[in-house]
DNA sequence: TAAGGTACTGACATGAAAGTAAGTGCCATA
DNA sequence: TATGGCACTTACTTTCATGTCAGTACCTTA
């Protein structure tokens, strides 16, 4: 596993002016880092979950916030919803190949929040 | 089945529950996916830049946020800001050792971003 | 004198994101 | 009858991130 090698240098419409306002790229850019997003996509990058699941595992969220989210993630081909058509319902989520793509890059950088979390708001008192 | 590369597994106190609400590396997590954090932190990665190149580079970026994010980036020891007393005023910013780190995990998950845009936003409409 | 550049700060406005809470339909159990 | 679980939706409210804009201090150029 390589994980810090060189860094891939921008592409080069970031390289100068970052990227420009209203493009694509920063719709998608604020749908992957949306604050309950990366919490869904993680928690789902360990297997396929239930609705209830995923409410109790992205604590805090809303029912309202998790609906809106999954829908987002949905649309985007991220998230894949199978819903079962049984009482009482059941539906299960799961990501998509472009959705473990991602997921495989939002781990690294989840896990180095969490390592670093200590260091940067501990000392920041 | 198998996927293609395996992931780094997600530390423990992620794997169940994902991770606590108001623990710090959520705080971290929203600094470092804020907005324009993302930009600035992208944009800092090629190298020292003065405040009106970031504003410039950091495409639709306001005066205020952009002095705001920079203030948090700066406490969270991420950036470096190197004020020189000339006049007129110059101020160079940079990456730490820690935000090199960081913008190193930063890249590629923009550069997919970026490559994904037109496939997850163009097959929406 | 006035306008313009640099690097900001602070007050106020707004709008989108998020939270709260209640409702829906169906069935199981008590 | 009523309570509760599942997977949501909808209406309403609040919070907060962000935007707008004016002001600051200093110097330069016209």
């Amino acid at each position: 596993m390589k994980v810090s090698a060189i860094p891939a240098p921008l592409p080069a419409t970031l390289a100068d002016g970052v990227f420009p306002a209203g493009c694509p790229s920063r719709t998608v850019l604020d749908h992957i880092t949306s604050k309950w997003g990366v919490l869904i996509l993680l928690s789902l990058s360990e297997g396929e979950q239930r609705w209830s699941e995923l409410r109790r595992r992205a604590d805090g969220i809303s029912e309202k916030m998790l609906a809106q989210t999954l829908k987002t993630l949905e649309k985007d081909g991220l998230v894949r919803r199978d819903a079962q058509p049984v009482i009482p319902p059941r539906v299960d989520y799961s990501l998509t190949e472009r959705g473990r793509e991602l997921a495989a890059l939002l781990i690294p950088l989840v896990t180095w929040a969490f390592d670093n979390a200590e260091a940067i708001i501990g000392g920041e008192g």
